[in-house]
RNA sequence: CGGGGUGUAGCGCAGUUGGCUAGCGCGCAUCGUUUGGGACGAUGAGGCCGCAGGUUCGAGUCCUGCCACCCCGACCA
């Protein structure tokens, strides 16, 4: 297929169909053949790359190790944590034949691995020494929803999951913190995207956790996207999986868990933050090219020149690419990689190598910015950090214009009738009328400000005492 | 799982009342001319008309059943 903006609609006009086309024809991902799954393609992956390197290595700066754990879970592992079975029953893909036969006892497909990981921890932690037993691991689950959607939501997903154990609660609360900060410093500035970090409600919360961290981005369209999530475990797990260890004082005690996870989802909520009407607009950081380097004409002066180019950024750290493809005009190039959001385009022909000047135009802003030959690097350099900051400005006034604090449920509705966006508002914590909110507005709580303090207030649904202001929006 | 829709070449579609060799645009291949904001010509390749039954001399077209996918809800990283 080739790459042609043709059939795709404009941002505005149908972010969901701009969505699909833009993923396809970016090459960043294809249908699968069976229900909601998704073939990642190499442009696709090269990102996903990009973002395992820069988690990867918080997560062993960090001290946690990564390791790998079977796909295939036990049907009666998943049904020991009561919470953690009932979130996840209705979405399960069940293995019952294998070679040929039924088995003893199906097998689950994993759509998390708390307890197949944690069937481990129990044999392997005894003794307080054994603590904090910090593990990572780099795999796909799978989860049969019910509607799926390219990287948002498909039926298998890569994610990492790290999954830790440790003696206190303080020092695993502490590990949760620790990994939704490096979340947020990895959309920060990798993602070059703001939003905003907080605790779920008990509704939102994690099938088995005991409190759920998350970090909620806005998309354009004023939908909420949960974008990670870390979560505290406390001793759930830990009772039902009966991981215990004898303590300094010689007393047995129950350990205390975390678990996080950052997936491909993140790739879909990069696409639609950033992109616009022309496709893709990638933050260089993220940028499996970070200059594509166009020919115009193929005269060996012009040839020699782009490899000179070429390797001078290289040379420099910078992700670089020439596009030599035959039969492709100028400015089907042009066009195909603006599609393809790489930040800076050099074009080189014969009018740049007379005179030694250059012009990168930037992906983000269409600005062109005339270089010499002998500063090229320099200026790339200095452009592609120049444009990550930009871009991330950018995302953080969307967050701050399309949040809005409010204390009428008549305005609460009004906004989320129209352009909705975050609101800000006082919540009583009550199930019920978190339900009602939902039912009369789409609107759900995303989250409570981790950073926050108490604020007590009037709940904007029933009037009731609150105390904290909350979060809501309308998930994707 | 509820509501709506669609299945004909890789993609987008036409083929409507049954009719003979199933077509168009884009894309793809080969050759040639082109290349500074989506170039053009010539020649080609590519189809179990979603699947299974049925009606008929004859089915892409009519009937029955099934399946798949898409969109909107509920579920979710």
């Amino acid at each position: 297929m080739a790459y042609t903006k043709e059939f795709i609609p404009k941002k505005s006009d149908n972010i969901s169909d701009w969505y699909t086309a833009v993923v396809m024809q970016a090459r960043l991902a294809d249908y699968g053949p069976s229900r909601g799954t998704m073939i990642i393609r190499p442009y696709g992956y090269a990102i996903w790359e990009l973002i395992q390197k820069a988690l990867d290595e918080k997560i062993k700066a960090k001290g946690v190790q990564n390791a790998y754990f079977p796909l295939f879970i036990p049907e009666s592992f998943l049904k020991r944590e009561k919470a953690h079975v009932e979130g996840f029953s209705p979405e399960l893909a069940v293995v019952t034949i294998g070679g040929g036969k039924k088995l003893e006892e199906n097998l689950i497909v994993r759509p998390t691995s708390e307890t197949i990981m944690y069937d481990a921890y129990s044999r392997w932690i005894s003794s307080w020494r054994d603590l904090p037993l910090a593990i990572n691991q780099w795999n796909n689950v799978v989860r049969w929803e019910m509607r799926t959607y390219l990287f948002l939501r498909t039926t298998e997903f890569l994610w990492q999951e790290g999954h830790t154990a440790h003696a206190t609660h303080e020092e695993a609360w502490e590990m949760v913190v620790w990994a939704i900060n490096a979340y947020e410093e990895v959309y920060r500035d990798y993602f070059a995207m703001a939003g905003y970090k907080g605790i779920k409600s008990d509704s939102e919360r994690f099938a088995g956790a005991g409190c759920t961290v998350t970090f909620e981005s806005l998309m354009p369209d004023g939908k909420a996207l949960q974008s990670c999530t870390s979560h505290d475990l406390g001793q759930n797990f830990a009772k039902v999986f009966d991981i215990k260890f004898q303590d300094k004082d010689s007393s047995v005690k129950y350990v205390w868990q975390t678990s996080w996870g950052f997936s491909t989802r993140s790739i879909g909520g990069l696409v639609l933050a950033h992109g616009d009407d022309n496709g893709l607009r990638l933050p260089p950081r993220l940028a499996p090219y970070q200059v594509v380097i166009i020919p115009v004409g193929a005269i060996e002066s012009v040839v020699n020149e782009c490899k000179a180019i070429s390797e001078m950024l290289a040379s420099s750290g910078i992700r670089v690419h020439t596009d030599f493809a035959d039969g492709e005009t100028l400015v089907f190039k042009i066009n195909k990689w603006e599609l393809r959001g790489v930040p800076l385009r050099l074009e080189v022909g014969e009018r740049e190598v007379l005179h030694k000047t250059f012009t990168l135009t930037c992906r983000d802003t269409s600005q062109k910015i005339s270089v010499p030959f002998t500063s090229l690097a320099k200026a790339v350099t200095a452009e592609l950090a120049d444009m990550q900051a930009r871009m991330l400005k950018e995302s953080e006034a969307f967050l701050v214009k399309n949040t809005r604090v409010v204390d009428s449920f008549n305005k609460f509705k009004e906004i989320m009738a129209g352009s909705r966006g975050f609101i800000k508002a006082s919540w009583c914590e009550n199930p019920v009328c978190e339900a009602k909110i939902k039912e009369e507005t789409k609107a759900t709580t995303r989250c409570r400000l981790l950073d926050e303090d108490e604020k007590a207030g009037k709940c904007v649904h029933c009037g009731k005492e609150s105390r904290y202001q909350w979060v809501f929006g309308q998930s994707y």
